[in-house]
DNA sequence: TAGATTGTTAATCGATTAACAATC
DNA sequence: TAGATTGTTAATCGATTAACAATC
């Protein structure tokens, strides 16, 4: 598969695609054309098709996309026939959110383990995920493969913790701690959830609103 | 305060420069040029400078910016002077880590109740927050001035609700549900946090350094 | 076949970067 | 004063949109 040159925004919208498509496929809908997806997903058909096109070619002249082919042919690009594993890391209330209710199986994703430093949680099964003190966390590291951890920890420990994790090997984190992490290596990834950056967008916004119907 | 014409990605930036500023003001640091800002955060100067330049001049030629003063204008644009108020719909695990573990005042916000259906949540506090049985909702946004909804229902219910709070007069929804809402009204704002999109994202550069290497 | 719709090239639009006069 | 750094205008770069030949 190519990947070569293609923009952020070309990846972050792929998800979108793919949401879309689950629901196409789960409204029984087996094809589309760039234009009706635009339509649905507030984009203009040429973008859709731009964007189809930095890995492929999916479509059929004067019949669209296949819902189904289309929406595995995205799942692929977006790696999830690798079906990576996760470790997680602090089972707080977030924690327990993820584990319960994210559904990873679903996303192709396997959530291996958990780790935490609450004498009530270690050895106990989270939604069917065993917690392991965090002391055993290299042990574990060193014993198996795992892609991508997941970090839900206190924010005063979150930047220790990453620096361990990345320092046992971990290649890509998935930060909930809501501050920037600084990391000494430079080759792992980090895919951040600010949730507080999300509520001021929206709150700008809100502001924005509010000052307008002021000055009229 | 002028906002008009300004894009998504400078909004988008404007959280994260409110963080940076924060952490130096914490750190004691009063004052900051946009190249040192620029380093920090991975971005150009020009850039630094010609987002601010979108709502006003808080800088000074030769010196750079006070660093308290910026991070008030900031705070300003963003809106947390308003101090909206919030209400959380679904009291599970992700909205008890809401409560417990964001900080809605430390950002500006007030939490002021919470809704849930579960008869062993209805009518407990949950970190200082009265959580009220979901059918007194109606009731209680006539009676009370909410500018967001914070929507962590599970996903069944999720369309239906939100539906429901725009008819009960609710304009903004921040929505955890990982649906994309399809809401009757359009003049509501709404900013969801996609879990599955935000890890999707990152299993594609995941993917395609796995298969980069394979290659090699 | 005629109509529909793709993939792709070219045109446009917008965002980022560079440059620099103004000035602290 | 000399050096630093802003705010802003102009130049560049990249992303989105439009157009259309190819073809199902």
């Amino acid at each position: 598969m190519k990947r070569a040159n293609i923009s952020n925004n070309v990846i972050r919208r792929m998800p979108r695609y793919l949401r879309k498509l689950d629901d196409l496929a789960y409204q029984g809908i087996d094809r589309i054309s760039s234009g009706e997806l635009g339509r649905q997903l507030g984009l203009t058909p040429s973008q859709i098709r731009q964007d189809f096109s930095c890995f492929g070619e999916f479509g059929q002249q004067g019949y669209g996309y296949n819902v189904q082919k289309l929406r595995e042919e995205i799942s692929s690009i977006l790696g999830m026939k690798h079906g990576f594993s996760l470790i997680l890391i602090g089972v707080g209330n977030l924690g327990h959110a993820l584990v319960n209710n994210f559904g990873f199986e679903n996303h192709g994703f396997h959530l291996e383990a958990a780790f935490d430093v609450d004498p009530a949680l270690v050895g106990t099964d989270v939604g069917g995920v065993h917690v392991f003190h965090s002391s055993e966390l290299l042990d574990y590291l060193s014993r198996n493969k795992v892609d991508i951890a997941v970090l839900s920890v206190p924010r005063r420990l979150a930047n220790n913790m990453a620096n361990s994790l990345v320092e046992y090997g971990i290649k890509a984190i998935w930060n909930f701690t809501n501050i920037e992490l600084d990391l000494k290596s430079d080759d792992v990834l980090v895919e951040n959830i600010h949730f507080s950056d999300s509520l001021l967008y929206l709150s700008y916004y809100l502001a924005a609103r509010l000052e307008e119907d002021g000055e009229n």
